[in-house]
DNA sequence: TTGAGATGCAA
DNA sequence: TATTGCATCTCAA
């Protein structure tokens, strides 16, 4: 059956507008017209027309602010409140968004989008058994249209996930039939209509009475075998009643001329220029594959192709002083990756590429400082070349539009549109896996013509974005953290990654068996205590299983989300003798499956472990582990403690760890210009026992307790995280107007800090965006929410991100220093590791005493480094940065 | 096979 | 109802 798709256009638009505005910032166009709801709407209705195969799609509206329901009904909607300002304007435009896409609309004078659908859907029904409807639309009043040839699509979440509702779900939901659906608001009234319905009747009771009588008119004419307060209830709001389900009702008589069905023919070109009018370039190539599938040919992007060269080598009579280059290779570890194929364009045109090794000439292109090259991931890229045994010169890769991109907008997943987004998900990542296919499904092995074609486009994206974008990190004051601190920083991470970490696979294997030894007897022990509770094959690993056998087969109290984390389960330690031994056994189970076991998969032929740091993935600045993770390696418990000891120098080098002591609570005294706080630094005091002394209101000789300073480090960490009272009370297990008060005492006694939290507070709110020291940038579309959860959670980012981020830029200064002054005394000692706030070098004994000097200076310096970099000497950097260092033969030695 | 949720590790 | 991350496991779609 051919199905034919209604769509309530103003409920869809609204429903895109704050799906929009929860995943991003307003998106507006250079010109500022504000485009974020069509965006949403555009891809919600493609992709809804492309994934389910619609035969005809047809779009209403509502139409003039009064409607015959306005007649019936003064104060109809009044309730509601304004529609967005910067919503207005687009539904105009959401109209020309159809017409230029072939999509047919309407609306009537005096009448709701729910009369034409409802007049629609019933012609359809009456005279064209052929078809079958859908309804999009998130109003439940029109649930009363469902019938065996009609369903509704109700929005769930954001704007992908839809229920589809016929007879059966809403008898399932409601208990109604659908022509009952109109009793049922008669009774229960809609608040958003400003329809009050009977007063104190809501969903339970209407469905109750709906039940026995069936319809509003039933339940007057049986009204005496109600009883009670009902009945009156029901006596006093009846012409209430009456009304609401009057206006409710949807009318199907509407008249509508010139309605014919047709199969849907989107005007592929007419969409494109609508989209580039409107700036949504983005959209363009993901919408064109779709239209392309809906409209069942492979039509071309109204673009002009591009020409390239596809060859068999390198000629560098090609090269030119500057090149794009682009090195596709789609393994998801690029230490293990393949290259796929090569772009290079310059003044000389574009030029492809498929094999690269063995090509010398490239090779001398690729070693020549003198032809620059701009990429896309140069730390990918150069060690797709070393690892192709492809000589190459660093500093001759000269831009890194991952890069830039990122310091743009670390935020990928926003939809604010502009090319820093553009090239990040559109071209690098979700183009990949349409065009390649993704998990098993993916394949390499396309032919070389299209797969040419894909490559150069991207090459071409990265070419035609390049100046716009290093204009707008001029713009935006952001040029010198890209080229001084992020482009440097590549080349530091690129050697660290390379390096890699020995692992002493001999302890592994004796740590791992061991492990595994000690899982085995926990769980003997463990069978032998609940063996009339649990079956043989109880997994203990399962929270569900946990779950089931703790609270419902034993009978332990629990909290209301029955969670057995660790911290639930120590809370009922003392109750059965299981949960000692269970959390015994998921620490261990943690340290086996995790860092032990799951080391193994990550050790390369080399017997190291290499990691990949990820530039460009955190919001605040901070780098990112992964594959394995080494910036989560145990150190607070003993027993996981051990699992460092895998991690071992080279025969002639031993570790140096340098951390930074606080130095996010440095930087918020530097930042906040908190006197008290930097003057506990400047003296080098105890921060945390400082803290307690001011919180607990102490004496100048009085002893601190350690209990009272362990609380007073909570409320230091707790004031870079933004915690609530709540969640203080909660830590600390102590009341909440305690914790209240506590919280007061301590601003009081840091009088700058609420001031600084209020300013980032109000500076993200005014901006859009937090940022830091260094001009990092987020953006904090939550502070834009009407949900105060939501909102309350962009407070804490616009304080957060500051702090942490400014961290993360001195740290990146200090490695990048570190790496130069390695380099220019021609030290062979080297970074191998960097933990946030620690940085982990291996060191030749002979350049101890020199390498140590430059690491500690260079951290020690790196804030006031920082501020030449980045031209803000003219506030001097007070804050003294304090650096720890210890040495050892493995991590485990280290601090 | 894949994705979400629970859990736990770090700064 | 505390920030930023990543890996592993289970379980259901």
């Amino acid at each position: 059956m051919k199905k034919i798709l209604l769509v309530d256009g103003n409920s869809l638009l609204f429903r895109a507008y704050y799906a929009s505005a929860y995943a991003g910032p307003v998106l507006k166009t250079t010109t500022g017209i504000p485009t974020n709801a069509i965006f949403s709407f555009a891809n919600m209705l493609t992709s809804l027309i492309s994934d389910r195969n619609y035969y005809d799609v047809k779009v209403a509206f509502d139409k003039s602010k009064k409607t015959f329901r306005h007649d019936k009904l003064e104060n109809y909607k009044a309730g509601r409140s304004a529609t967005p300002e910067d919503l207005i304007p687009q539904f105009q435009i959401v109209r020309e968004f159809l017409d230029s896409s072939n999509i047919s609309w309407w609306e009537k004078e005096n009448y709701e989008a729910d009369d034409l659908i409802g007049t629609m859907s019933k012609i359809i029904e009456n005279n064209f058994s052929e078809f079958e409807v859908e309804i999009l639309t998130s109003d439940k009043d029109m649930f009363q249209l469902i019938s065996d040839k009609t369903k509704i699509l109700l929005p769930k979440t954001g704007t992908s996930n839809l229920e589809l509702f016929g007879e059966a779900e809403l008898l399932e939901k409601w208990e109604v039939a659908p022509k009952n659906v109109v009793d049922l608001k008669g009774l229960m009234g809609d608040p958003s209509d400003n329809l009050k319905g009977v007063e104190g009747v809501g969903e339970k009771t209407a469905i109750k009475l709906l039940k026995e009588f069936q319809t509003i008119e039933g339940i007057y004419e049986n009204i005496d075998s109600i009883s009670g307060k009902l009945q009156e209830k029901l006596i006093n709001g009846k012409d209430s009643a009456i009304l609401c389900k009057e206006i409710a009702t949807i009318n199907c008589e509407v008249e509508i001329e010139n309605l014919v069905f047709e199969p849907i023919n989107l005007n592929l070109n007419g969409l494109i220029n609508f989209l580039e009018k409107y700036e949504m370039n983005s959209l363009v190539k993901r919408l064109s594959t779709r239209v392309g599938n809906i409209n069942g040919k492979d039509e071309q992007i109204n673009k002009e192709e591009i020409k390239f060269n596809q060859l068999k080598k390198w000629n560098n009579e090609f090269s030119c002083e500057t090149n794009f280059l682009y090195i596709e290779s789609i393994d998801e570890n690029y230490h293990k990756g393949q290259i796929l194929g090569l772009a290079i364009c310059n003044e000389k045109g574009f030029f492809y590429l498929n094999d690269i090794i063995n090509d010398l000439e490239l090779e001398q292109f690729f070693l020549n400082d003198n032809f620059k090259k701009n990429t896309y991931d140069i730390k990918k890229t150069v060690t797709l070349l070393r690892n192709n045994n492809i000589k190459f010169s660093f500093s001759s890769f000269t831009y890194d539009a991952m890069i830039a991109s990122y310091v743009l907008n670390p935020n990928v997943t926003s939809r604010i549109q502009n090319l820093a987004n553009i090239v990040e998900t559109e071209l690098f990542v979700e183009e990949d896996e349409l065009f390649y296919g993704k998990g098993v499904k993916q394949n390499k092995e396309i032919d070389t013509a299209s797969k040419a074609k894909f490559i150069v486009g991207k090459l071409e994206l990265l070419y035609s974005t390049h100046k716009p974008i290093i204009n707008l990190l001029k713009e935006n004051n952001q040029f010198n953290l890209y080229e001084k601190i992020e482009l440097p920083l590549v080349e530091v991470l690129f050697n660290m990654e390379q390096k890699g970490i020995l692992i002493d696979k001999v302890e592994l294997d004796k740590q791992t068996a061991r492990t595994l030894f000690l899982i085995e007897e926990l769980e003997e022990k463990m069978k032998v205590i609940l063996k009339d509770q649990i079956s043989e094959n109880f997994n203990f690993g399962s929270p569900k299983q946990i779950k089931e056998l703790l609270f419902d087969q034993i009978g332990l109290p629990s909290n209301k989300k029955q969670s057995t984390d660790k911290e639930a389960l120590e809370k009922i330690i003392h109750l059965h003798p299981v949960i000692n031994l269970l959390l015994e056994h998921r620490k261990l189970n943690k340290l086996y499956s995790t860092y032990l076991r799951g080391f193994e998969k990550f050790i390369f032929d080399d017997n190291k472990v290499h990691t990949i740091f990820n530039q460009t993935l955190t919001n605040t600045g901070r780098l990112s582990s992964s594959e394995p993770n080494i910036q989560n390696i145990s150190v607070k418990d003993e027993l996981q403690r051990e699992a460092r000891k895998i991690f071992i120098s080279n025969n002639d080098t031993k570790f140096f760890s340098f951390d930074y002591s606080q130095i996010e609570l440095r930087v918020l005294a530097q930042l906040g210009q908190e006197d008290t706080l930097l003057n506990i630094f400047k003296n080098d005091r105890d921060v945390h026992a400082e803290a307690a002394r001011k919180i607990f209101k102490l004496e100048e000789n009085e002893e601190i307790t350690s209990d009272q300073r362990r609380i007073a480090k909570v409320f230091n960490f707790g004031i870079i995280y933004g915690l609530s009272d709540f969640g203080l009370s909660n830590d600390l297990k102590i009341s909440i107007p305690e914790a209240k008060r506590f919280i007061d005492d301590y601003y009081l006694s840091f009088p700058k800090l609420m001031t600084y939290k209020n300013s980032l507070i109000n500076q993200a709110t005014v901006n859009g965006y937090a940022e830091t020291y260094a001009n990092r940038r987020r953006i904090v579309n939550e502070l834009a929410s009407s949900n105060f959860m939501v909102k309350n959670f962009g407070n804490r980012i616009a304080v957060n991100m500051p702090i942490q981020g400014t961290a993360a830029d001195i740290l990146k200064v200090a490695m990048n220093n570190i790496h130069k002054e390695f380099r220019e005394n021609n030290l062979k000692s080297f970074m191998t590791a960097q933990i946030h706030d620690e940085i982990i070098f291996e060191i030749f004994e002979s350049e101890e005493s020199l390498a140590v000097k430059i690491v500690e200076e260079c951290m020690q310096n790196a804030f006031i480094d920082l501020s030449k970099i980045v031209q803000k000497e003219e506030q001097p950097i007070e804050v003294k940065l304090e650096v720890n260092k210890s040495k050892g033969n493995n991590w485990f030695e280290l601090k």
